[in-house]
RNA sequence: UCCGCGAUAGCUCAAUGGUGGAGCAUUCGGCUGUUAACCGAAGGGUUGCAGGUUCGAGUCCUGCUCGCGGAGCCA
C-alpha cells in the first residue's frame, strides 16, 4: 500500500494519494461529509460529496465511528476554510477497523477518567504534540553532549545498597545476594566514567519512592547526568546554562507547530540565553527575606521560595553555594568556607522549579571519608567509589537534569504527569 | 504521613430532606462547506461500598474504598 504522510500532503496539491490512520472527528451536513483523519503526522480533513463516491462509500463514511481506523484514497486540495490550509477531496474509504463508544470524546473530561485511558488519551492532539516535544527534548540533550566529546555511558538500574537509607528506595529481591534497588541517580558510576573517559552523561530511569503527592514529583522519571573530569563548580555552571539554552531553543525553532498547539506562550522561552544569573545562597535568602519570608540560613528551599527566587529573573537562575549540611555527601565543600557546598541548582522561570541540581565533587579522600563518616554511611559499600580518589584523583563536576520537569516547562503543562507517556505516582501505577 | 475536597447516565456536571435532570457521546431523522458544526427525536440510573437517623436520604451522621488539590518530603 503506497501512502502518504499527512504532514507531506501540501507537495501533493491536485494529485490523488492514499493516507492511513484514525478517525479523529466527523461533521456532516447532508450530502457532504467531513472526516478528520488523524496518521501521527497531522490532521487531514477528507471531504466526501455525495455523487463524488459510490453510494456504497458514503453510506461508509457516515457510519464509522471516532478512532475507527481507515484507508483514504482522494486528491489534495488546497483549501482555506481546511484545518491546516490543505483537505482531501475524498474518492474511497476502506475501513480497517470499525469502531464504536471510543470513550475519549473531543469534549472535556476529568483528570480521573483520562489517566485510567492513559493508552488512549495518548491519541489526542495535545498529548500527540507533547510526545513529539519531549522526543525532540531528548534528541536535543543526545546531539548537545554527542557534539561536545561526552560518551554515553548507561549506569546500572539494579543498585546493591541502600546508600541513602531504604525509605525513599523501590526494593526487590536478588537471588541469594538479598536485595537489590531501584537507581536513585547514575551520579556515582557517572564519576567513574568521567575518570574513564573524561566526559560522559548518563541517559536513564530513575526512581524514588518518595511519597510525594504534588505536580512536580514522579516515582519513576528520566534523568541526565552529565560528569567531567577536570571541571569546578563554574565550569558546571558553563555547562549548564549552554546545555538548557540549546535545548530551548532548539524546540522552540523546530516544535513551533506542537508548542502552538499547548496555546503556550513562548515569550518567556525564548529568555533562555545565556548568561544566566547566579545567585549565591545567601543572596537568595536576602531575596526571599524582601519578599516577606522569615528564612532561616542552613534550610533547603522549598517549592514556594524557589518561585519567589525565579520570580525575579527573566530567565532560569542558577543558586550556588548551598549550606552543606542540606547537600549530599559526595559534594565538595567550599575551601575559602567549608561550611558552604560547591553546589548549584538550576531553577526554572514560571514556577516550574528545579530542574538541574549538580555540583563539584569531593576529590579528597580523606575529605571524603569524613563525609560519609558524617552521614552515617556504611564505608564498605563505597571502597570502589573511594578508589576513584585513591588513583588519579583530579578535580570534576557534573548535574543531573530531569527530563519531565524540563519537558513539563517547555509545555507549559500543569502537571508533569502529562510529560511522560505513562505516568507512575505514587496513588497510580496502571496503565 | 498530614490538611482540605470529591464520588449521581459512557463523559462533564445539576438536583432546598419530598416525582433524579441537562449538555456531549450513542441510535434514528434533517441539512452540499462543516470547524468541539447545527436542528429534531429516542434509548440510557443499585446516586462508590456498608451501616445509621427520618414518615421519607443523591442530600444528614458514622465507618470504609477510591480519587483529586495542597503540604511535608524531594541524594
Amino acid at each position: 500500500m503506497q501512502k502518504v504522510n499527512i504532514s507531506d500532503l501540501y507537495q501533493f496539491v491536485e494529485k490523488e494519494v492514499t493516507i492511513a490512520g484514525w478517525l479523529y472527528n466527523k461533521r456532516s451536513s447532508g450530502k457532504i461529509k467531513f472526516l478528520v483523519v488523524r496518521d501521527g503526522t497531522g490532521y487531514a480533513q477528507c471531504v466526501y460529496f455525495k455523487g463524488n463516491v459510490s453510494d456504497e462509500v458514503f453510506d461508509k463514511a457516515d457510519r464509522i465511528g471516532q478512532e475507527s481506523s481507515l484507508v483514504v484514497k482522494g486528491i489534495v486540495k488546497a483549501q482555506p476554510k481546511a484545518p491546516g490550509g490543505y483537505e482531501l477531496d475524498a474518492r474511497d474509504l476502506t475501513i480497517i477497523h470499525e469502531t464504536h463508544d471510543y470513550p475519549i470524546t473531543p469534549k472535556e473530561h476529568g483528570i480521573e477518567f483520562l489517566l485510567d485511558n492513559r493508552h488512549l488519551w495518548l491519541r489526542s492532539k495535545r498529548q500527540v504534540a507533547i510526545m513529539k516535544i519531549r522526543h525532540r527534548v531528548v534528541k536535543a540533550i543526545r546531539d548537545f553532549f554527542d557534539g561536545r566529546g561526552f560518551t554515553l555511558l548507561d549506569t546500572p538500574i539494579l543498585t546493591p545498597n541502600a546508600v541513602e537509607g531504604t525509605s525513599t528506595l523501590f526494593e526487590t529481591t536478588y537471588f541469594d545476594l538479598g536485595s537489590a534497588y531501584l537507581t536513585q541517580s547514575g551520579q556515582l558510576y557517572a564519576e567513574a566514567g568521567a575518570l574513564a573517559l573524561g566526559k560522559v552523561y548518563t541517559f536513564g530511569p530513575t526512581f524514588r519512592a518518595e511519597k510525594s503527592k504534588t505536580r512536580r514529583h514522579l516515582t519513576e522519571f528520566w534523568m541526565i547526568e552529565p560528569e567531567v573530569a577536570f571541571a569546578d563548580l563554574n565550569d558546571d555552571m558553563d555547562l549548564a546554562e549552554e546545555f538548557l539554552e540549546y535545548i530551548v531553543q532548539t524546540v522552540l525553532k523546530e516544535k513551533e507547530e506542537e508548542l502552538n498547539i499547548l496555546e503556550r506562550d513562548t515569550t518567556k522561552l525564548k529568555n533562555v540565553k545565556k548568561p544566566f544569573p547566579r545567585v549565591h545562597y545567601d543572596e537568595a535568602i536576602e531575596i526571599l527575606r524582601k519578599n516577606g519570608v522569615d528564612f532561616q540560613w542552613g534550610n533547603d528551599f522549598g517549592g514556594g521560595d524557589e518561585t519567589i527566587i525565579s520570580e525575579q529573573f527573566d530567565r532560569p537562575v542558577m543558586v550556588h553555594h548551598y549550606p552543606a549540611e542540606v547537600k549530599a555527601f559526595y559534594m565538595k565543600r567550599d575551601p575559602e568556607n567549608p561550611k558552604y557546598a560547591l553546589a548549584v541548582d538550576v531553577l526554572a522561570p514560571e514556577g516550574y522549579g528545579e530542574i538541574i541540581g549538580g555540583s563539584q565533587r569531593e576529590d579528597d579522600l580523606n575529605l571524603l571519608l569524613e563525609r560519609i563518616k558524617e552521614h552515617n554511611l556504611p564505608q564498605s559499600a563505597f571502597e570502589w567509589y573511594l578508589d576513584l580518589r585513591r588513583f588519579g584523583s583530579v578535580p570534576h563536576a557534573g548535574f543531573g537534569l530531569g527530563l519531565e520537569r524540563t519537558v513539563s516547562w517547555i509545555c507549559g503543562l500543569e502537571h508533569l504527569r502529562e510529560a511522560i507517556p505513562f505516568p507512575r505516582m505514587i496513588y497510580r501505577n496502571t496503565p
